[in-house]
DNA sequence: GCGAGTATGTGTATGACTTACACAAAGGAG
DNA sequence: CTCCTTTGTGTAAGTCATACACATACTCGC
């Protein structure tokens, strides 16, 4: 098709969909594309894989160089490599599925005038360049199959929380409301919390307090 | 490391775990090395993905011609892509697995006076070259759990089979045993059967005979 | 032809779990 | 002090999973 030679083999690429729970709202970070046919349009942050780097470190490292952020929760998703998904030539590319807490210790926007980075509401994530709409779509699958079966919300939540922002954080995930007494009983039937005896004050009565036992990704069925 | 130039990007390949049940036992397919480091050893079917290909089409036609193998179920499963999980050069890999009905119109070892085609019961193997051990095991985890919550062993059977032999596939594949009146109740319950008013003869009683209403994959609660 | 062997086919009772649902208490804001 | 909002708690009904035993139908060997 291009007049130049064919490649041997496609190029690798690396592809993070990053996931957090901002305003009661799921929200995936985009980054403004710079070059070629789609730029100026959004797309999930992503990057070529180095001859020496495993994809994982792929994935980190794309990440923190796109949006600063580092140590988080990564995990691979699919891999993508129809010979069209990048007019710009053939590039395979392993996505990632990333979860945040957000601890508003990452303000996006922060290199440019025009914004470069940014968080959308996965429920108008559309038109993003490339094939990155299926993309996000099969991480949003992902993520809400796996939280049903694993412990991965904690990812989502900072140290110490309350039931309710922890029934918050399903919620805005699985975008539909749960019975409260019934969450309850079931999380706390399940022992993976540990109270922290603390009580979380503000404008209406105090909440207790709770976290993790363990802060590593494990199967149990929760939902 | 190699005086030579360090590729751009890593070489892009396809492994297929392909499994059947046979006598009794879940195998897995295997074939002879040829070249390079691990010449001689056994490990799953897989190759080069081509410029002009989809990562699906390179799994199909890489297991067509190692093995004869047209119209299977394929499904990607993990691209494995340690810098060091080939010695010959850096090769990323997008493993795939493989289901088929033991029609018995796939013999192995019709190449060569030497099998390099072979069937191996999954419970012994290990030892295969590459990281093709842990692409194993990662495809055998995936199946087991997906027969529980999809209708998946429909690619394991023939066209028609019987409640017994639909029993004794989930048996092989889970390496545990079922209660047949429960096992029964369960799967007449989900209408995912038609009965086909035809009997299996044999040795013993007659059993009814059944097809799969829809032979494609669809989530639905089993086990 | 008849007995032995083996796989098919069927129902119920018990316990575990899921779901639906209402009201009192604690604190802040005005 | 009143209002508003969020926390916190128990029970009853229904659904689902599990455990479990016996009669039937056919082939094969004698």
């Amino acid at each position: 098709m291009s007049g130049a030679f064919a490649a041997p083999t496609p190029a690798v690429a690396v592809d993070v969909a990053v996931f957090t729970v901002l305003d009661d709202a799921l929200q995936a970070l985009v980054v403004r594309v710079r070059h070629g046919t789609f730029a100026g349009r959004w797309a999930l942050p992503g990057g070529r894989v180095r001859p020496d780097e495993s994809l994982d470190q792929a994935a980190g490292r794309t990440l923190a160089a796109q949006t600063g952020l580092g140590d988080v929760y990564l995990e691979q998703l699919y891999t993508f490599g129809s010979p069209q998904r990048d007019p710009g030539g053939r590039v395979v590319s392993v996505a990632y599925v990333a979860l945040i807490p957000h601890g508003g210790r990452f303000q996006p926007a922060a290199t440019g005038r025009v914004p470069d980075v940014a968080w959308r509401p996965v429920a108008g994530l559309t038109s993003l360049a490339y094939d990155h709409d299926a993309v996000a779509a099969a991480a949003l699958a992902r993520l809400r199959a796996k939280l049903g079966y694993t412990n991965l919300v904690y990812t989502l939540l900072p140290p110490a929380f309350t039931l309710g922002e922890l029934q918050a954080m399903y919620e805005a995930v699985l975008g539909r409301r749960l019975d409260r007494r019934n969450f309850r009983k079931k999380l706390l039937a399940l022992g993976l919390l540990r109270p922290l005896g603390r009580m979380r004050r503000g404008p209406h009565r105090p909440a207790a307090l709770y976290s993790f036992r363990h802060r590593r990704p494990m199967v149990v069925e929760i939902l």
